[in-house]
DNA sequence: CTGGATCCTCGGTGATACTG
DNA sequence: CAGTATCACCGAGGATCCAG
């Protein structure tokens, strides 16, 4: 096995990965992977902007903002959202019921590193589609 | 349409939102869209982090430090991530052939961003587990 | 050793119909 | 209005074989 550096040491970048990988601490979940599964999938990431934005929304206007989401998948998407803490859930048992959506503050928190993502992609997006042509071209 | 802030006066965070949707400029591409694809795949993921940890490895070394990663899908996550500039590709004709990967220095920019996720995910777990845990009982 | 090509499975997703 | 239930589909991903 090769190491880039001469000796021994780590760097810290290297540091960082091996703490990621050693946490399997008795709670018994990768912390990474479980943000990663709401960050990385389209329906999570845009019903977490949306209520980003919006502050407080009901079921049909989240069907409405995000356009091309079926029904079922904007609910499935609310209650594994709503079982990580990252979004409230308000119901008003009226006639026709009415139910309420926003981001918990731990939504909210983690809205903020998607931006900061959002941010950095945009930032780098030239170089990406100049290493996509490159690739295509070369 | 309900706006939680009393006036028109848009939040920092609204700004932010806003102007990433409106970011639909002559590239063609959704900044934020295409770059998720790469941190919310696994494989992009694992691959990224085993590189970032090890700086160089080939093809063999790289499916076996993550694992569990078939032959193919190794192979078509390397060749995304090379697509986008991600990952160098360098290949020795050599008798067997050898081939080596390693970050760029645009990867290695995402990889920081993907560990500052991790850090926060990791500082977070913890609410993690107990919304999920008071989902349950409630 | 590093993949390319092929086939096939399985689960996420959408469409539809129905309820409190 | 805000879901639940069911079915049918498609494509990501694994297994396998083959080539340079």
């Amino acid at each position: 096995m090769e190491v880039t550096n001469v000796d021994n040491q780590l760097t810290p970048v290297q540091k960082k990965i091996e703490k990621i990988f050693s946490l399997e601490d008795g709670i018994g979940i990768c912390p990474v992977r479980g943000i990663l599964d709401r960050i990385g999938d389209k329906w999570s990431f845009l019903t977490i902007m949306q209520l980003g934005g919006a502050g407080t929304l009901r079921f049909s206007e989240l069907r409405a903002r995000i356009g091309d989401i079926s029904q079922r998948m904007l609910t499935v998407t609310l209650r594994s959202l709503e079982e990580d803490g990252l979004i409230r859930r308000v119901y008003y048992p009226e006639v026709p019921p009415r139910v309420e959506y926003s981001l918990t503050p731990l939504g909210e928190s983690l809205l903020e590193r998607m931006l900061d993502l959002a941010e950095w992609a945009n930032s780098y997006k030239r170089e990406i589609v100049r290493a996509r042509q490159q690739y295509i071209a070369g």
